[in-house]
DNA sequence: GGCGTTATATTACTTTGCGTTATGAAAATG
DNA sequence: CATTTTCATAACGCAAAGTAATATAACGCC
């Protein structure tokens, strides 16, 4: 027995009759009714009252019809998925990048493009350059976002900058040092760090940032967590770390943070967005991307904005 | 998309491969490669990840083979119904007939019906000969339970005896005439009588019933009523009436009935199964008519058997 | 009851798609 | 790297579904 017989069947009971059937069902008349007579011979049994002008189903017939509508709700539902998946309202995203960067900055912006997609389901995870590229290029990624060099784009790649990767000292806003107008080398030196995990480029950052600007030795005293615990201690305390000026803008009135006016070297990089140079990617990622890259131009361009009222204020 | 296709997916994704999967369909693995081909192309997505030798579902695929396998299911249900309804385990029974017999004697009857076939649903409803013949006629009744004098069946039905359509006096137990052993109209003619509905045959057959026993005017206290109604009052009163004996004798340890013994003049009618001489009956009623037979042969025997010990006795 | 209307069944024929076997290609395994 | 396993493709026959044209049956209406 063939579900789309039943379905079928299930159109012409609730319509109320073949020809009215066969319409919706965008089919000829005899056709419907070879079906019918096909189904009712598998069957054994009569599936409508023989000899009965406004056609009307057996107990058997409506029993089967009530399946069959079932059967055709469910192939419906089936349409519209696809129908969305095509338009990118649904699927699932698999999205991997830097710790601090996701927390600090994607998740909003997830949360944010979760509010237009609702069907979009993300799978988060964490991970560097080499275990991201890896599980990109073995499919188990969709895309993954972490700062980059440009010499460092796989040829198998694309790769969509976001935002300057520019890192920034960060402490808690309210701190001794954020009172003072010009920063010393010497104004510095007592306070402890945070460092983010040791594998982590954010680490190599912070290591060659403080020797930018002189500071050979320094204190850490936390470490190894995300950035969920780093925002804690940082605001619990008069420590320092090293953060993308990204993460702190976007988050400081939730974490409390900000920036010490103290350029620090910066490596040449770009927070950007990678992913496989596929023709098959889910059409959720073409808009999350573009949405991602709309999303971080509009916070490079408030960042902008405030460093320029900044200045004159300064 | 065809609900075909998505119970191949289903099972697939289910089996964990091509092969098994068509294995399982009884199909061959060529062919259901190619159905998942053709789905793909028609949904415009891959629903495998591509180059995987132990083929795994992509998200869009696992998802469109969960609403497969809940079509199979419903697919499944459908079989299943159709085979319990070949075996007349299922199905609906439009049973009509003479509202005592059916009340005293048919509803036990169904219900213990009901416990060899538990799915098969019962519509009940009450009427004589003519309303009978014209539903049975029509097809808005499946069979009739009334009866019927051999010369009264109709030529385009099946009359199936049952019974002896036998009516005796009924009354309480422990009703005054019940201790007497020979019984004169002089002892009859205080109580009042209980008529079943005027248009019922069974109300005939009291007017006769009495005339021939020389009873010329009688008393009717209460009429019209169900056959419940006619127990209750008869129970809880002195009141007698006129019934069927194997409605007396099937209902009497509820009831708390009993049958004078006073032979009255009975018609020569027996109570029976009447069905059209159709060729596509309902699988059940086949069951059910020889059922029922059984039942009523089973029943009449035990009355038979009675009325010798009450003789002997007597 | 005969008659027109309407709905369904039937017929004849074409096309589509599913089934098969045989065979080739690609991925995993050792 | 060879082997095995698993999937994709090709070629072809057949069942079934599509069509238009037409016959037939049920219903309603004088």
């Amino acid at each position: 027995m063939e579900s789309e017989h039943l379905e079928i069947l299930a159109m012409i009971v609730e319509k109320g009759g073949l020809t009215e059937g066969a319409e919706a069902l965008h089919k000829s008349q005899p056709s419907v009714s070879r079906t019918i007579s096909l189904l009712e011979q598998r069957v054994g049994a009569a599936l409508f009252e023989p000899g009965r002008r406004p056609l009307r189903p057996t107990e058997l017939g409506a029993s089967l019809a009530r399946l069959g509508s079932r059967i055709h709700a469910l192939n419906t539902e089936a349409r519209q998925l696809v129908e969305r998946y095509r338009k990118g309202q649904a699927g699932r995203l698999r999205i991997g990048g830097t710790p601090i960067f996701m927390d600090g900055v994607m998740a909003a912006m997830i949360a944010e493009f979760q509010n237009h997609h609702q069907d979009v389901h993300f799978e988060q995870s964490y991970g560097y350059l080499e275990t991201l590229v890896t599980q990109l290029r073995n499919g188990t990624l969709d895309l993954a976002i972490l700062p980059l060099h440009p010499s460092q784009i796989p040829q198998d790649m694309e790769f969509i900058s976001l935002l300057t990767g520019r890192n920034v000292i960060a402490c808690r806003s309210g701190h001794p040092l954020t009172r003072k107008g010009m920063i010393t080398l010497a104004d510095i030196e007592p306070f402890p760090w945070i460092a983010p995990p040791a594998d982590s480029p954010l680490y190599r950052d912070l290591q060659r940032a403080l020797v930018s600007i002189g500071v050979e030795d320094f204190r850490v005293n936390f470490s190894g967590g995300t950035f969920a615990s780093i925002a804690s201690v940082l605001a619990g305390s008069d420590s320092l770390t090293v953060l993308p000026y990204s993460v702190v803008f976007q988050t400081r009135k939730m974490t409390q943070l900000e920036a010490l006016p103290l350029k620090i070297e910066h490596p040449n990089r770009q927070l950007g967005l990678l992913v496989p140079k596929e023709q098959a990617a889910a059409p959720a990622l073409a808009h999350f991307k573009t949405f991602i890259a709309a999303q971080c131009s509009n916070l490079e361009a408030r960042i902008q904005h405030e460093q320029q009222v900044t200045r004159r204020r300064g």
